[in-house]
DNA sequence: ATAGAATATATTATGCATCATGGCTAGTGC
DNA sequence: GCACTAGCCATGATGCATAATATATTCTAT
């Protein structure tokens, strides 16, 4: 799986230098230097740039170029509003289907971040993480649920709370707190526990994220 | 407006094939067949296609080319649960924002919808709902939350609902809730209100949509 | 005569068409 | 049933026309 797609590859940078600030809101983003800098043609750049034009990223102003969006912190809120409501439906929704195989994946993931945690090693606390969330995610068989939590999360920036203290604790507190739910088998429950544990991540970000803090104009 | 951007006149063109079924599930749609029918030249399609693969419509198979993506009738009910808690949401805000002149331009739209019902003139009643939805929406000031209601109502084909007997008239009657409830100024009850109008719209969808019950399997 | 505005020109980048390459598949022969 | 070949089609590289903006030049008014 080196390049499957090079307009995907040019996406995902163009989106990493969007989240991490590297560009602003109002810049433009050139289509050639994008393809200087990734040694490909313009024709993917640009298709990738329209995809991250359907993902929000970026609009599209007719023979001038893509603008970066204005991203302000009630943004983020609202991103996370809604990913909050997503993961939490999702994990109600899974809590019947979870087989028992996968719920002893489940703590053996949570057993995994523990020790990582220990360890210090970051990225393997990172890679469970995920791990825990997508077998969740998959056990709900939502898979248009699922398509709107991928929207909403494609906001966090790749390894961000890596750079926040404390915050693998608290996630390994609330995965606690999902797990107990889950195995009282009761979905509102497990959605209360879950909704929380991603409100708890948007309050992190928004305060470490440093953002505009309102819209400059109405469009 | 004539043609401001031939990528998304490829990507709309498609979009309603596949919701009017005229392209099914699992097919290949090929980039030069499309750029034949709308005379253009194949890169632009390419660029609505992918458009269309991050809007959830179709899936790219690496080297193969776009795949008509499921949509099952379970797929649909969650679109619409998505749609139902996010109007819901961007309702209750706006309850607060909407100006004495802005609740007038509602009252004033929920009468053309009637007198248009009375004339039989259903393109007429289709701009008026459009609109008085898109005022509360906008005035929910959520830029966010509105990128997401608009991923979910796009999978409503357009006109759709000129061709559901009934309809036009439960939708009247569900807009007067709706103002009831913002002339109580209450963002709760408007909420549930609008909730429930769009709940009502997706049962009717589901109802005449014809869909496969069940996804194939599992990816 | 100079400052400012308006127009003409030059430059830049988009947006689309065309072309070259190579992967995937189906079809043929053994 | 398997290997090989031929053709189709996705993918992305390149070239060109057009639109938009910046720059320079000219004209006008004070």
């Amino acid at each position: 799986m080196a390049r499957p797609q090079l307009s995907d590859e040019a996406a995902a940078y163009v989106r990493e230098l969007v989240l991490t600030g590297q560009l602003r809101a109002g810049e433009f983003v050139r289509v050639e230097r994008v393809a200087e800098e990734l040694e490909m043609s313009v024709t993917p750049v640009r298709e990738g740039l329209l995809a991250l034009r359907g993902e929000g990223f970026l609009e599209l102003a007719p023979r001038r170029g893509f603008v970066v969006a204005e991203l302000t912190e009630d943004d983020v809120r609202d991103l996370f509003w809604v990913q909050a409501r997503l993961a939490g439906e999702l994990a109600a929704r899974a809590t019947a289907h979870l087989t028992a195989e996968q719920v002893k994946e489940l703590e053996a993931l949570q057993t995994s971040i523990t020790t990582a945690l220990e360890r210090g090693d970051l990225d393997e606390v990172e890679r469970c993480n995920h791990a825990f969330h997508r077998t969740i995610n998959l056990a709900a068989r939502s898979p248009k649920l699922a398509w709107f939590l991928r929207a909403s999360t494609r906001y966090v920036p790749n390894r961000f709370y890596h750079r926040i203290g404390g915050w693998p604790d608290a996630s390994r507190h609330d995965h606690t707190e999902v797990l107990a739910a889950i195995l009282a088998g009761d979905p509102d429950q497990v959605r209360r526990a879950m909704e929380e544990h991603i409100t708890h991540a948007g309050q992190l970000l928004v305060e470490h994220a440093d953002l505009p803090v309102a819209a400059t104009g109405g469009d």
